[in-house]
Order: structure tokens, then C-alpha cells, then sequence
RNA sequence: GCGCUUGUAGCUCAACUGGAUAGAGCGCCUGACUUCGGAUCAGGAGGUUCUGGGUUCGACUCCUAGCAGGCGCACCA
């Protein structure tokens, strides 16, 4: 129950009612209603606008118009304690203390369901991440968007929508060939001792691939390694199989599970390049031209030529985008729209697209075509993941490009855990650079939100504990009639903020909601708790050992909102710490 | 130079699609422990929300002109 939307809607029907009496003048739209949180020192429960956004219209003061509005709100309902007008025109609803017990058990009966937002229409989307290019382990740099795609995709499932995650592979193009020659060199190593060639800079140097090479040789010992050119094809294919084990185990350990693995080369292969070049030709949106050298200092090389364009000018992009080589051969552009066109075909509502930092001038090409191609401006969403600062010792951590010396997902995963890596990357707006402090996140104290939430968690489950219930068990009352303490209902009232919690990240695709919420229900439920200390009456269980019904419920609803938000993110909550 | 993006307390960041006196944590200062698990809590100090204009009942949020940081600006992927 989202008992915002539910103010919300019982004042706009009030509005039309009294619309349709010619008792005031509605506008065409309600959208810039809303019924929000209002700040704490008002000490009520629901605060909306519906007077000042009126006002203009009805040319009337805020003021009077609330007063008119006030009686229509409160009448029929029981619910209301006090309702009240505060300066420029909110008007203020306190809830009656009846009124939270049946919060309480609209939740315990439908527990599953709490937060989600049901009334929505539900949508198909794809949900593109990671897509790292398939030549080594994932590594601290694709960690954040990883996660961030994850749980995107966790909150769209949560909204019973539908969702697919898939990971793009590029196992096509010069960086595969490199990559495939660069495991032929360590096997040449593993297997006649020579030197892997370090000095030549288009090879990857990275120890793992010897790992890479052993495996190849010991699984194909039939294989003839002494030519490159007789097994490039075959090896091709063995490294990318390689490295796409090693980051399915890497995924796989972040506690993150694509549904589809799409090759770029079977895209390439199956003609679907040429396909929507073709369409687009169809469609006006091809022509042969030259591009303009960027206005970029020292760019002595650049050469003007002609070439086949794709006219992203057209939807916005500052420059039209190469579709073909001067060789002839596709860009990686192009079948990057194939694929683009392969996604639209598939008939998906929504397109997401998880980028990192670095590809965020992307963004307005790949859209660009999306849009040539399904006459959908808002299709193809694309989320930027910020950069990872790592901080180590109270000092940057910088990863050096040579060879192995960057942290890969399972250095991280070995040193600070699933858990706190996801709850750190996640606890920040994916917008804003992030610090990853190491040592924090390693600390088991408050300073670290992983392990206040968690605790959280585990102090309920130890309440369960002492009283030998079982908190995952369902629970049953016949009556609801508690009258819940002041300090209870403040608690009560930030669960009732957990669905327009759910509703904001979903909507805006933001997931460091979702944590900085829990870490604030915690922090209330911690404050909470410390008040058993100097008061035996706060405490959930008596000298007897026995729970009030009450309280049972108040800590149910506390830790199912918990624990649905961890599993949102893709966290534990342990019942002991 | 152009595009995108960020700028909020000493530091790291929130702020519910424009709401009320801008909130947390860290750090600093005071306090609560024979603990329903202290991995916790209570209190204090700390702000011209980068700057200048504009839009309106109302701006951290929108528009505009700047300033500062980051990223990008290929026929690479």
C-alpha cells in the first residue's frame, strides 16, 4: 500500500467531484499534485499542494482555497487524527494511531507485495551490461556497472515487469585478432620455451593468458601449434571460450546471471550489417560523404575521405558517424546498429544500455540509430556508470597499464566481499564519481552502511531467537487494533515511504536510493532499540520472555522491508552477524 | 575549440520529477556500557547549495551566461 498514491488519488477524485458541482475550477491536468513527506517538525503524515497548484486558477489566495478543501478531504474518513493548513498552502494530514495498525496489517497480509508498484503497465526490457570485450577477467573498472545493470534490472523484476540481461561479446575485429595472437605467443611459451614478445604494444601482456594458453594446449592435444596461420580460426574461437569462462566466473561471483550472451561475430556473419545498412538506405537516413576533422589540437594525420555515412546529425548528434572503413569493412559503429536493429526486432518495450564513463559520447550516435530504426525516441535508455576512484591507505590506488597490474573483480571480491562491494558502488548516485575506500569498506562498524543495515537485520532475528519464532514464518492476527507508541509510529511512517522509495528508483532508474533508504530505516530502528536501555517498557520482549502482539508485527514489517530491500540490491541479511 | 557530465558543511555524499527552517556519515567536541548482541545510541559545533542574471506563490532542482573539475571528440572496440 502506497499510502501516498492513495491521498493522492482520493484528493484528485474529490477535485473532480467538486469540479463537476461548479464548486471550484479544475485544470486540465493533475500532474503537478502530489502528496509528499513532509518535513519532520510538522509532525504529520501526509503534506500536499493541492491548494497552491489551484490557486492561480480558481484566483484565490492558497490560504482560503485550503480552507475549502480541508472539510471535503476530512469528511468520510475516519482515519484522520488532525488536518491543518501551514503557510504558503500545504495542507497537513496527521494520521489517527488506528490508522498505522492497519498499515501494519495490510502488510502482513500481503507481504510479498509490499512496495511494489503493481499499477503501473507492465513493460518488456532489455537490459544490456558489462558487455566487456571477451580478452581477459573483469576488473575493478567494470565492477560498478555490472552492478549497476543487476539491480536496475532487480527493480524492474521487483515491478513485475519484464526483464532479459544480456551481455553484449565483441569477439569480432582487430582487438580479437591481437588478443588470439597474444595467446598463441604464451603457447609457443608453455609449449617451445620462447619469450613471450613484451615490447610489441598491440599484444595483451597479462599473465592470465599463460593460464589461457595451458588450458588450450592440454584440452586440444591433437592440435598442430607450430603455424599460426593453419589454427587461427580454431584458436579464435578457444581463447574467446576462455575468456568468456573466466568472466562468466567473475559475473558469477559478483552474484550477477545474464540471460543471453549475444555474439557480435554471428551478427556480423549473419548478414545483419548489410541488413540495416540496407534499411537505413531505404529510409534516407545512408549517404556517401566526408566527415570533418575533429577540433582537435595536433591532428596533422588527418585525411578526408569519402566514405559510407550514417546521418545521426539528423536526431541531434553533432557529427554524422562512419559506417564503413575506407577498406570497405563495417565499423564497429555499424554493427553495433546491427545489433541495435537485432534488440529492436526482438520486440522489446525499452532498450537499457549500461555505459561506462568513457563511452558516454556514445550515447547520442547509438540512440541516434535506434531511433532511425524503430521511429522511437525514447526506446534505447542509456544509464552512465561513473568512475571508481580506488583509495587505499588514505591515498589514490592507481591501476598501471602495465602488464597485471590492475585489480580485477576477484582481488576485490577476495579482499572486501560481494556483499560490501555491491552495497558501496551502490550507495552512491551512479552519476557521481565514486570513492572506494578500501579500508572502509573492509571495517566492521558503522562506518561501514553494509554492516549497519545487516545489523539491523540481525537484532530482529535475535528477538525471533530469544522467543523461539521463526521470522521467516507467516504470522496471523484477527484483530488489528494496536495502538502504536510515538516512537513506533515514527518508524512506521519510514516504511510507508519504502513504495515511493521503490517508485522513484524505478522510475528514474536509480538504485543508490534503495540503500541510502535502508540505511535510514536502520538508523531509526537503532535509535529505537536504544531506548529499551533506559526504558524496560521499550524493550520488544518482557521480563516474562514474551512478545506483545504488537511489537511482533511492528518488527515483521521492519525486517520484510529490509530484507526485501537487500535482496534488491543483491545482498545478504544474516540473522547472525 | 565542441559535446556530455559533476560542483551542496573541513572530507565523502543525500535531498522523494519545483515545496516548507537544505539532511546524513566521517572528522572534531560532550555524554550513555556487569550489552533484550555496544558492529549501538544521545547531544554540540559546522552552509551565500560554484558565480551572475532570469522563470514563479516557491529554485540545490528549470532556463541563460560564465567559472572550475572529470570524461569523450578515429576508419579503435
Amino acid at each position: 500500500m502506497n499510502i501516498f498514491n492513495l491521498y493522492l488519488e482520493k484528493i484528485k477524485s474529490i477535485l473532480i467531484d467538486l469540479g463537476k458541482k461548479k464548486k471550484i475550477i479544475i485544470p486540465e491536468t493533475f500532474d503537478a499534485i502530489n502528496a509528499e513527506i513532509p518535513p519532520p517538525k510538522f509532525d504529520c503524515d501526509i503534506s500536499t499542494n493541492v491548494a497552491m497548484v489551484l490557486s492561480k486558477i480558481n484566483k484565490t489566495s492558497p490560504l482560503e482555497l485550503a480552507e475549502r478543501l480541508v472539510p471535503e478531504i476530512k469528511k468520510n474518513d475516519g482515519f484522520i487524527d488532525i488536518i491543518k493548513i501551514e503557510k504558503p498552502g500545504f495542507i497537513n494530514i496527521k494520521f489517527k494511531a488506528l490508522f498505522w495498525s492497519n498499515f501494519t496489517k495490510d502488510i502482513i497480509e500481503n507481504s510479498k507485495n509490499f512496495g511494489k508498484n503493481l499499477k503501473e503497465k507492465k513493460y518488456n526490457y532489455l537490459v544490456e551490461f558489462v558487455s566487456a570485450n571477451p580478452t581477459g577477467p573483469l576488473h575493478v573498472g567494470h565492477c560498478r556497472g555490472a552492478i549497476l545493470g543487476d539491480v536496475i534490472s532487480n527493480i524492474l523484476i521487483f515491478n513485475n515487469h519484464k526483464v532479459t540481461k544480456e551481455y553484449y561479446v565483441n569477439d569480432y575485429g582487430n582487438q580479437i585478432i591481437n588478443f588470439t595472437k597474444s595467446v598463441y605467443y604464451r603457447i609457443r611459451e608453455v609449449k617451445f620455451n620462447e619469450d613471450f614478445p613484451k615490447d610489441n604494444p598491440d599484444l595483451y601482456p597479462g599473465d592470465y593468458l599463460i593460464e589461457f594458453a595451458k588450458n588450450i594446449v592440454s584440452s586440444n592435444s591433437n592440435f598442430k601449434f607450430e603455424n599460426y596461420d593453419d589454427i587461427s580460426e580454431k584458436l579464435t574461437i578457444l581463447s574467446i571460450e576462455q575468456a568468456l569462462l573466466l568472466i562468466k566466473k567473475n559475473l558469477k561471483s559478483l552474484g550477477i546471471n545474464h540471460n543471453n550472451f549475444v555474439s557480435e561475430k554471428s551478427i556480423v556473419l549473419n548478414n545483419e550489417v548489410e541488413n540495416v545498412v540496407k534499411f537505413l538506405e531505404k529510409n534516407k537516413f545512408v549517404y556517401k560523404g566526408k566527415i570533418k576533422a575533429p577540433a582537435v589540437e595536433n591532428d596533422n594525420n588527418w585525411v578526408e575521405r569519402e566514405q559510407l555515412l550514417f546521418k545521426s546529425t539528423e536526431f541531434g548528434d553533432d557529427k554524422d558517424r562512419a559506417l564503413q572503413k575506407s577498406d570497405g569493412s563495417w565499423t564497429y559503429f555499424a554493427s553495433d546498429v546491427a545489433y541495435h536493429k537485432n534488440k529492436v526486432d526482438r520486440k522489446f518495450d525499452y532498450l537499457i544500455n549500461i555505459l561506462g564513463a568513457d563511452h558516454a559520447g556514445y550515447i547520442k550516435r547509438i540512440s541516434s540509430s535506434v531511433e532511425a530504426i524503430s521511429g522511437k525516441k525514447d526506446k534505447l535508455i542509456c544509464k552512465i556508470s561513473q568512475l571508481v576512484k580506488l583509495i587505499k591507505d588514505n591515498k589514490p590506488f592507481k591501476m598501471s597499464k602495465r602488464k597485471g597490474d590492475y585489480i580485477t573483480v576477484d582481488d576485490l571480491i577476495e579482499e572486501v566481499g560481494k556483499d560490501a562491494t555491491r552495497f558501496i558502488m551502490l550507495n552512491r548516485s551512479s552519476d557521481v564519481e565514486l570513492d572506494f575506500d578500501f579500508d572502509a569498506v573492509k571495517e566492521k562498524s558503522k562506518d561501514n552502511p553494509l554492516y549497519y543495515v545487516q545489523y539491523c537485520y540481525a537484532r530482529i532475528s535475535s528477538v525471533f531467537r530469544h522467543i523461539n519464532k521463526d521470522l521467516n514464518s507467516e504470522i496471523e492476527f484477527d484483530r488489528y487494533d494496536f495502538e502504536y507508541s510515538r516512537d513506533e509510529i515514527k518508524i512506521l511512517k519510514k516504511i510507508s515511504e519504502w513504495p515511493k522509495c521503490i517508485d522513484s528508483s524505478s522510475s528514474k532508474l536509480e538504485p543508490h536510493r534503495i540503500p541510502v533508504y535502508l540505511y535510514e530505516l536502520a538508523s531509526e530502528f537503532h535509535s529505537y532499540w536504544n531506548l529499551g536501555k533506559q526504558n524496560p517498557e521499550k524493550r520488544f520482549i518482557n521480563k516474562n520472555n514474551i512478545i506483545s502482539p504488537d511489537k511482533l508485527v511492528f518488527l515483521k514489517v521492519v525486517s520484510n522491508v529490509i530484507k526485501s530491500g537487500m535482496d534488491i540490491i543483491g545482498v545478504d541479511s544474516p540473522e547472525k552477524m
